[in-house]
RNA sequence: GGGGGAUUAGCUCAGCUGGCUAGAGCGCUUGCCUGGCAGGCAAGAGGUCACCGGUUCGACUCCGGUAUUCUCCA
């Protein structure tokens, strides 16, 4: 069966056991610190298990990317060694969201465990005699949990004893954090060996014993307690069902193949790679792994893209540029590609995944522009390191290369450390490994303590759980402190976090900065709010200081210049947006975006520099908008899918389910959750500042609005009648400009040929004052030439000669300088040095200097000694 | 957010501990030679050494700041 049919098996499969089926959430996650991916299928519902939101479907079912790449689950460095580990994979899943009201809609173990099996046996039609299942078998920790006899006795039902095992906390109880719903789950693990194999060792044996053909297919979470902050166990209200299958995996098994890269999920890519690179899969281990590196990482670099999330050097974008440069780097050392070649895999991928995924398909340009360029760069990077690597070994005396060194070519110019290491040992030198592990600690400690911000507990005054938002309609409310902590963070100092039982304050968010402010008491103290952020979906606001008496009511007060302005760039961005899929083409896609309330920013995937003519238009587009006086029509608490249908623009990042607010001004509308003028004509007026590139195919344009605008023009006509006043107040400034720069030319070039002609004459009167003293040329004069004009004329002076001995003097406001000139001839001949005469002279004039044997400066505070100094120059040839 | 590096001719880059009237290769212009695939020889043009400030007799070089950019860490 093809890897397409069985996804759409298990969709269709859950569907007529009526789940919803609902598409995968974005693998890139946008609005949680502390989470960069989407890691396991049921991140999307989170929040539907912790209790914070009610599910619209009680049972759903999906396939999900997911991505394990940084924090607890981190596969990368294990990814192409073995045939098993992926960066990025599809998972499987049906859930039941349980609700204690109406305990018909939801399930629990029996329809899982029964479900799963028969899904198994008889759709996938999996020989039952190489299944195991596990059960959990309880603990006799401080949990004190006893065996999940209801699990065991569902499975002793459908399964014969021998094959049900039972596993420990580790491997068949799971948590989701340190707090939270969690309980006890069943694995289903299939043993895909040779016959002769099973009948040597029993596959019950090798169950979760990291077996790469005995693995685990399925995992079935009974989500029935609730862990509390104290520790302890409490039973939930209502229990849920969470399950995930590995994909790929189940692919494996079912295509009859010993690894998840011989399924029908990666061969095309393997033998694209193998066309590309003139290789072949399965002959050499070196080259095996390089090839599964690079039909994984493409996959998770495409994918990500594809989201949203570019390779950067911070954040989600820097992971993701490891991961392209690990597979750029597999391939550099064992395919030996020299030059871009992932890019071209793209292809593939989107007419093998593209079905599932339309996103890899709708951006395949865009992945293709982007990895292509990734890989140029890093390729260069590459090329610059070998040199340096090469500097290093030649330097080297004793054979063991000083891990400080390594350290400085990997972090300060990328090159890979396990190259270094490749090369060196190639070579027969020794990396120091112990010194790169120091540097690379040091630098992680350097970043932690930067970065590190500590947080006292929560001072809780009142017991709030509705927080509300009012700043969409007033800027000035009378609020309550409901909590506060302190923060401290080197950057910032010692702040205060607060948070109000509602508030007009809007948190930064779509790429809206956070409203300022104040916090007025009765007694008119006033306390100044510096920014507004969400945090756990809670709007804070950061002080430098408390309020005296926190328990007051307070006035709370949007400063109101800011947001307006801000307000005015938000609402032009909408309409930029527009204007950009209008004039270029519906392939224009938001990539970013900021709203300042001085400027605005938004990168947009494109492939080519904007002309003007395009710029004028888009800029045109935006004010005859502005001009029209479009009132905004905003809907509140829309279900997602009715806002699609009225044409709304979703961007990446947004959750199926979700009530959304949408914004509308004439033909533009959006998702969005940000502040906006109550009519176009607010905005006053609309101008591009730049656009640039901030990417392979992504553009950048930056913008003012309004009262930048008038700032600006304002600015700029001040500058055009300054410049008409120094033009005498011409009434046509750019030609009179223009005949200005074309006579300075030509006086430049006069002054030039009479400068030299001067210097011509100069330097005849000074030849012919020279004496001639013991065989050397000699002369000594105060010249009035300043640095550079004395140096020209000596060398001048100099050229056809070998006897010349030159000292000159000059004066310039109020110090004195001296230069000597000797030919390079008589240095020698005569062990002359112009340094050493030059300090002693300098003397004279209260002051030292040095220089070359041949040619030498000094410079004094004392103009009145240069009449000795000229004098005694001549003791030095007589 | 923090650390490190880079910025010199149209392009790619040298320029060591401060002093060589700032160089190389490629490209460009001109002339001459030449039976080719980056043809040869010669001459020449082209530089605010990123920007601002400081130290110094003297700064491409040292120090501080800014901008841009690369890179590593979080």
């Amino acid at each position: 069966m093809k890897s397409q049919e069985i996804r759409a098996k298990f969709l269709e499969f859950f569907k007529e056991k009526s789940h919803k089926i609902v598409p995968s959430a974005p693998m890139v996650i946008k609005d949680d610190p502390t989470l960069m991916f989407t890691n396991a299928g049921m991140n999307q519902f989170k929040e539907f298990f912790l209790g914070n939101s009610v599910p619209k479907y009680n049972r759903v079912a999906d396939t999900q990317k997911c991505l394990r790449v940084s924090g607890k689950h981190n596969d990368l460095e294990e990814v192409g060694k073995d045939t098993y580990h992926h960066t990025m994979f599809e998972m499987l899943g049906n859930w039941s969201f349980g609700d204690p009201a109406r305990p018909a809609v939801g399930y629990f173990k029996a329809e899982a465990i029964a479900w799963a099996w028969e899904f198994l046996t008889e759709v996938c039609k999996i020989d039952k005699d190489s299944l195991y299942v596990t059960v959990f078998e309880g603990s006799k920790d401080a949990d004190q949990l006893g065996q999940d006899k209801e699990a065991l006795e569902l499975w002793s039902k459908i399964v014969a004893k021998d094959r049900i095992l039972f596993g420990n906390k580790k491997d068949n109880f799971w948590e989701m954090g340190d707090q939270g719903p969690c309980g006890p789950c069943s694995e289903i693990h299939v043993d895909i060996r040779s016959a002769e194999e099973k009948a040597k060792v029993s596959g019950a044996a090798l169950v979760n014993q990291d077996h790469p053909q005995v693995v685990e297919i399925w995992n079935l979470v009974f989500m029935q307690y609730n862990r509390k902050a104290n520790g302890q166990l409490e039973a939930l209200p209502s229990r849920h069902v969470d399950t995930g299958m590995g994909f790929e995996r189940l692919c494996m098994v079912m295509q009859g193949v010993q690894s998840n890269y011989d399924t029908d999920v990666f061969t095309p890519i393997i033998r694209e790679i193998e066309t590309i690179t003139n290789t072949k899969y399965g002959k050499d281990e070196d080259i095996n792994i390089a090839i599964r590196v690079i039909a994984d990482h493409i996959r998770a670099v495409s994918f990500s893209i594809a989201d949203g999330q570019l390779p950067s050097n911070t954040g989600a974008g820097y992971v993701i540029r490891r991961i392209l440069r690990r597979a750029i780097r597999y391939g550099f050392t064992f395919l030996n590609t020299k030059e871009p070649f992932m890019f071209q895999l793209v292809k593939v991928l989107s007419e093998t995944m593209g079905k599932s995924f339309p996103e890899l398909k709708d951006q395949r340009q865009l992945i293709e522009n982007v990895v292509k360029e990734e890989e140029h760069s890093f390729l260069k990077t590459l090329d610059q390191g070998l040199l340096l690597l090469d500097n290093i070994v030649a330097e080297n005396k004793d054979k063991k290369i000083d891990g400080r060194k390594a350290f400085e070519l990997y972090d300060t110019f990328g090159f890979p450390i396990d190259l270094t290491a490749l090369i060196l040992s190639e070579r027969g030198y020794e990396l120091d490994e112990k010194g790169f592990e120091t540097a690379m600690k040091e630098q992680k400690d350097r970043s932690r303590s930067a970065s590190e911000v500590s947080k006292e507990d929560w001072i809780v005054l009142a017991e709030d759980p509705q927080q509300e938002f009012v700043g969409y309609d007033n800027l000035e409310t009378s609020v309550k402190i409901v909590k506060y902590r302190k923060v401290t963070s080197k950057k910032e100092g010692e702040q205060y976090q607060i948070v109000f039982n509602l508030t007009p304050f809007y948190p930064e968010g779509g790429g809206q900065v956070g409203d300022k402010g104040y916090l007025e008491a009765p007694n008119g103290d006033v306390v100044y709010i510096l920014d507004t952020k969400k945090e756990n979906n809670e709007i804070v606001h950061f002080a430098k200081n408390l309020p005296r008496n926190t328990g007051d009511k307070f006035k709370a007060v949007v400063d109101e210049k800011q947001r307006r302005r801000t307000e005015c760039n938000h609402t032009a961005t909408h309409l930029l947006h527009q204007a950009l899929r209008e004039i270029l083409g519906t392939h224009v896609e938001q990539k970013g975006s900021a709203v300042h309330s001085k400027y605005l920013r938004f990168d947009f995937s494109h492939f080519a520099k904007l002309t003007t003519d395009e710029l004028v238009a888009i800029e045109s587009f935006v004010n005859a908008r502005i001009s029209n006086a479009l009132p905004l029509e905003e809907q509140r608490n829309v279900p997602m899918e009715k806002a699609l249908e009225q044409g709304a623009m979703a961007l990446f990042g947004e959750k199926y389910g979700d009530a959304v607010r949408t914004i509308r001004f004439g033909q533009s509308i959006e998702l969005c959750g940000g502040t906006h003028v109550r009519n176009t004509a607010d905005i006053w007026h609309f101008r591009i500042r730049s656009e640039g590139a901030v990417a392979a195919g992504i553009r950048r344009i930056e913008a003012i609005t309004s009262d930048a605008v008038k700032d600006f023009y304002s600015e700029s006509n001040n500058t055009l009648m300054e410049i008409k006043e120094l033009l005498n107040n011409s009434q046509e400034p750019v030609k009179a400009l223009a005949a200005l720069q074309e006579e300075n030319l030509r006086l430049k070039k006069e002054v030039e040929n009479l400068l030299k002609e001067k210097a011509k004459n100069l330097k005849g009167e000074l030849l012919n004052e020279l004496v001639e003293v013991n065989g050397i040329q000699f002369l000594a004069k105060k010249v009035d030439l300043d640095a550079a004009g004395i140096k020209d004329i000596s060398f001048e002076m100099g050229q056809n000669r070998k006897d010349l001995f030159l000292l000159f003097a000059s004066e310039n406001d109020g110090k004195a300088l001296l230069s000597c000139y000797i030919s390079k001839e008589l240095v020698a001949e005569r062990k002359l040095n112009a340094g050493t005469i030059v300090r002693e002279l300098g003397k004279y004039i209260q002051g030292g200097g040095g220089g070359q044997p041949f040619f030498a400066t000094a410079g004094g505070k004392n103009p009145a000694g240069i009449a000795e100094v000229l004098e005694k120059a001549k003791a030095y040839i007589v």
